[in-house]
DNA sequence: CTGAAAAATGACTGGCGGGTCATTTTGTCC
DNA sequence: GGACAAAATGACCCGCCAGTCATTTTTCAG
C-alpha cells in the first residue's frame, strides 16, 4: 500500500480513518450527553459520567465542546433538526382538517418517542441561564408550530377558532403541560399523550373526522 | 415591670420578645428566600444574598432551617395557604358558569399579582431533586383546582365538557404554559394572563355570560 | 447591675466538579 | 519499522458555596 491514495495536501478530510472516528466520537459524546442531560437536567449533570457512558476519558470532551454550556448547546442543535421531519406524504387529496391533526399527532409523537420532550424542558427551566438556546428553541420548534396552528384556524374560516390564530399556544399548551406532569408525577401512572392530545383537539376543534363546521369559502 | 408577667416556665412561649423577634426573623428570611429562589431558581440561589437582602449573617439561617433545601420547602409551604384565598363571598345568587369564572380569575390574578406563580415553574424544573415537593404542590395547589373544573364541567350537565372531567389539566394548562413564556420570552411583549384566560375560557367553555348551550336536567 | 443563657455572627472548611495539561497512545506516511 | 503528529488520557488544580463553630452580642430574671 505505497502509492494508494497519496494525498497529503488538505484534500477531502472525510475519508482517513482518524476523521470517521472523530465523527463517530463526536456523536457518541453527545448521545452520552442527551442522555445526562435529559436524566439530571443541566445543573445536575455530571461531564464525568458523560464521558463514562460516551466511553472516553473526561480530558477527551474538552478536545470536542469548549464547556458544559457548548456541549448543551450541541446537544440542542442536534436534536433540532429532527424535530421536523416532514410528513412522510404531504398526500394532496386528504381534507385539511386531517392533515393538520396527522401532522399535529406525528409531531407530538416523535419528540415524545424520541425523549426530546424532554430537552425542551430542560431549556425551559434552565433558561434563565441561556437566554440564548430559549431564542433559538422558539424560532426553530415553536414558531413553526405556531404557524401551522394559524394556518389551520385561518384557513378553515370556523368563526369559533380565531382566537387560535392570535394565540396558538392555546392549541399546543396542553402538550407542554403534560409533559411537565408526566415528569412529575412519577408516582402516578402517566399521562397518555397521544389520547390527550385527541381529547383536547376535539374539545377545541371538534370530532376528528366529522364536520364541526361547514368550511367557507 | 417588677411582677407583670413573671412565668419563667415553660407556660405559652408566644409572649415574649424574644420569640416576636425570633418570629419576624423567621418571616424575613423566608421572603428574602422567596425573593431570591423567583429570581435565580434553586441551584443558582445564592444562601448569602439571602442572608443579606433578610438582614442577617449567614450562620443565621441555620439556626431556622437546617438546609437550602428546607428553606425552600418552608418557602413553598408558606406560600400555599394563599394561593386559595377564599372567594370574599360565595354569593349563592350567582350562575354557576360565573362563579367559577370568576374564582379562576381570582385565583389566577392572585398568584401573577404575587410572583407565585414563578415559585410553581421552580418546582417544576427541580422537581428532579425534590420529588417530595411535587407531590406537595400537587396535593395542595392543583387537587383543589382540578376539582374545581371537574365539579363544574360535571354539573353543567353540557357533553362537550365531559372530557374536562378526565382530564382537567386542559383548561389550566395554558396558565402554565404562558407563566413559561413569559419567563423566557423576556425580549418579546409579554402575554397577557387575564386576556389569555379569558380568551381560552370563551374557546372551550363558549362566551363569558351568555348561554353557550342549554343547560340540561 | 450582674450573670447566665439564648441568639447572632462571619471567618473558615470541605468537597465537589468544571476545566487544564504534561504524558501516553494511536493513526499515518515513507 | 521508524518518525511524526494528532488524539486521548486522567491526575491534578482551583474557585465556589453550602454548611460549621468558636466568639461576640443581646435579652432578661433576680
Amino acid at each position: 500500500m505505497q502509492e494508494t491514495t497519496p494525498e497529503p495536501q488538505q484534500a477531502q478530510p472525510e475519508a482517513g480513518l482518524r476523521y470517521r472516528k472523530k465523527e463517530a466520537k463526536r456523536a457518541a459524546i453527545i448521545a452520552a450527553a442527551q442522555a445526562e442531560f435529559i436524566a439530571h437536567g443541566f445543573a445536575e449533570a455530571r461531564l464525568a459520567r458523560v464521558a463514562a457512558q460516551a466511553g472516553v476519558a473526561k480530558g477527551t470532551l474538552y478536545l470536542y465542546f469548549d464547556s458544559k454550556e457548548a456541549l448543551f448547546d450541541a446537544v440542542l442543535r442536534g436534536a433540532l433538526p429532527l424535530i421536523f421531519a416532514p410528513p412522510a406524504a404531504p398526500d394532496p387529496g386528504t381534507p385539511p382538517q386531517v392533515a393538520f391533526r396527522r401532522r399535529l399527532r406525528a409531531a407530538i409523537a416523535d419528540m415524545q418517542a424520541s425523549g426530546r420532550d424532554k430537552l425542551a424542558l430542560i431549556v425551559l427551566s434552565e433558561s434563565a441561564q441561556f437566554p440564548g438556546l430559549a431564542r433559538i428553541y422558539l424560532e426553530a420548534i415553536l414558531e413553526p408550530l405556531f404557524g401551522l396552528v394559524r394556518d389551520y384556524a385561518r384557513s378553515s374560516g370556523v368563526a369559533r377558532l380565531e382566537p387560535l390564530t392570535r394565540y396558538p399556544q392555546l392549541l399546543l399548551a396542553p402538550m407542554l403541560a403534560a409533559t411537565m406532569w408526566n415528569r412529575l408525577m412519577t408516582e402516578r401512572p402517566p399521562l397518555d399523550l397521544p389520547e390527550l392530545l385527541e381529547t383536547h383537539l376535539t374539545l377545541v376543534l371538534g370530532p376528528p373526522e366529522g364536520e364541526p363546521a361547514g368550511v367557507t369559502g
